[in-house]
DNA sequence: AGTAGATGCGACAGAAATGACGCAACTAAT
DNA sequence: ATTAGTTGCGTCATTTCTGTCGCATCTACT
């Protein structure tokens, strides 16, 4: 990837990375954004887009090739293969959630097969996986459960939260995402235990103890 | 929408029909497909297409119009805001699911502002929140719940329960698909209880009771 | 059977995006 | 200061999709 001929000039490299902060800004807003968006947004002529990404299809490559580093770095700083589960479902669904805030639209997008990208996806699949067997080996998640269901609603639940999340700031933000997407995931956002023998309370009126148990 | 100045011929009607399906299957496949290709799927000639909806928009229109209503259907059906909680939980994931299944593309599109479509959308949310409303009042979901986000989270999983459904069709499957959505969003995937006291185990070694709960 | 409507086919025009060039002016690195 | 690399601008060719039209043929309704 950084394996060119010779070294890129400094106002080059610059450019470059103006490039791709601009498609990523663009592209989030609208994906079907030409490279003419693309080139005024990052306050450079369309045809210096072109001389720095041959095709349309490289630039997008490269913006993906780039996010996908991010979120890489993202989950092994996590170290989802050592710490604790709990600690660690919480820490990398922070740092995630961070990446995929900042990188809505190269996220959004599958890497291309065979690309440096894939197997980064590929691997932090696996990390993934490997960590929700240790949640289930120390009791952390129900022994019974499906963990490619799991792995996909703990996904889903990331990129409704990071949607969520967009408009937000301040530091505190994510961590409070970030617990509410652990806590959703492991407990769901129904009461602790069932009121009724079949659970099935009558239509609206307050049929039980209406107290249930106030917080969770 | 189907205030026309003289009724259809028949053979006319059965052409749209076609079309629309055409395009669902086609779009599904590949959102970004032309109208060349949707005709050929269709069995019909270009012209023929672009006769019957003047422009690209106007056949993604129809085809969303027509698809929202059949989600309104399904949701209706379900009487979501008349019988028991759960029970309407369940029915109207069975039923919404059978609609993402089968109309991937015209139920992944936002309705224009403003369309029928659009109203029966917001009808739908509002039917949504009662009914999660009603599931917390009855105690079925806990009382601190923010309702916007177990909304979100409904629809992600239907979203994820439809995306693992695309390949099956015997009919049980669409039940247990449901079952596991209202599962997950009632009571997450993790165990009941929480082992230790503050739920940090030992990285991976069986640290509880294994046991715990054989099935949910 | 007769008529109005529907379709297929070929052709055409227009728009928009992509990608490539050459040249003049500028700038970083030596 | 020299040199090599970089950018902006204008231009051009090509491609692709869209949308329209006319005409011959066929088909549904009465």
């Amino acid at each position: 990837m950084e394996t060119k001929g010779r070294a890129m000039r400094a106002d080059a490299e610059r450019t470059v990375r103006t490039i791709l902060e601009a498609a990523e800004r663009v592209l989030a807003a609208d994906s079907a954004a030409t490279m003419e968006q693309i080139a005024a947004a990052a306050g450079v002529a369309r045809t210096t887009v072109h001389r720095r990404f041959a095709t349309r299809e490289a630039l997008v490559e490269a913006l993906v090739a780039w996010a996908t580093e991010r979120f890489h770095q993202a989950v092994e700083a996590a170290r989802p293969l050592t710490s604790p589960p709990l600690v660690a479902l919480h820490q990398v669904t922070v740092n995630v959630l961070q990446v995929k805030i900042g990188w809505r639209f190269a996220m959004s997008r599958p890497a291309a097969s065979g690309s440096e990208a894939a197997y980064e996806h590929a691997d932090i699949l696996a990390q993934c996986d490997e960590l929700f067997r240790r949640a289930r080996d120390a009791g952390l998640v129900a022994s019974g459960t499906d963990l490619e269901w799991a792995r996909r609603v703990y996904y889903a639940l990331i990129h409704e939260a990071a949607e969520e999340g967009r408009e937000l700031v301040d530091a505190g933000a994510v961590d409070r995402l970030a617990a509410r997407v652990v806590d959703t995931l492991l407990h769901g956002v129904g009461a602790q235990a069932q009121p009724g023998p079949s659970g099935l309370s009558g239509s609206s009126g307050p049929s039980g103890p209406g107290a249930g148990g106030s917080a969770r």
